[in-house]
DNA sequence: TTGATTGTACTATGTATCATAGTACACTGT
DNA sequence: ACAGTGTACTATGATACATAGTACAATCAA
């Protein structure tokens, strides 16, 4: 399905989160379809199956899976996933930070400006 | 000096970093100037020593300060403040990772590079 | 109905990072 | 000599993360 990174600096159950979330949004994941169970995924990826289930957990709480006791964990449709007001602004701390880390080395703004263009248009359908 | 925010996201130890970046780099530390000794830093900012010592230790190897046994810790000068590949990378992936954040949220592109563009202007300085 | 599968909820353990507390030592300038 | 400075330790507590193991309820197919 994916893999996981070890020596990232994300926790496991985060990068699992961003790479389903990019499966779902994609459409590599069609709405409503099942996603493997909490004890494959944590075999497949070697990874325990608590935190597959931490990762799964959160991707509901944000509402790109559902889940029915005893039958699965479902992928979402984009369509209806809502952006929280906070899950926006912590996305732009973000911006913010990696920003500020640019400013503070004496990158120039051009440079910058080059930089972010070359990082959205790594992602051709983002509309 | 300046203040830390307990209930942020970064340590203070890194607060700390990035604060006393901003004061080099924006020139209200004179390169040469000295800073206030880590015990009296850390007692304005009612903050333990050793986290001072800390966020100076990093700022030095990054060459935002300089130090000098017994003497005192200094600001450097800015424009002799040389980025390193990795710090740029790094503070790219920061970027990429909020950017990837919008996208999973599903914020069109066109609102992204609007919130990007106030971002950087939000520095007027910046060149 | 039985059994396998699934999500879910615990407790316990180990590791890493961070901040704090306290002590000690070496260097510098007055 | 003395006060102020950077520096280096050890120890403690808190928190986050991942792992290990167990248990239970709901679901579905045989």
């Amino acid at each position: 399905m994916f893999a996981i990174d070890l020596k990232s600096r994300k926790s496991i159950s985060e990068q699992i989160v961003d790479q389903i979330k990019e499966l779902i949004v994609t459409g590599v994941m069609e709405p409503g379809e099942k996603m493997p169970s909490v004890r494959d995924l944590a075999g497949e990826l070697t990874v325990n199956p608590n935190t597959v289930q931490k990762a799964y957990r959160l991707l509901e709480q944000q509402g790109f899976l559902y889940t029915a006791q005893g039958r699965g964990t479902f992928a979402a449709d984009p369509e209806e996933i809502a952006a929280s007001r906070e899950d926006v602004s912590r996305a732009k701390a973000m911006l913010r930070d990696g920003l500020d880390q640019l400013y503070y080395l004496g990158v120039s703004r051009k440079e910058t400006e080059k930089m972010i263009d070359e990082l959205i248009t790594e992602r051709e359908d983002w509309t």
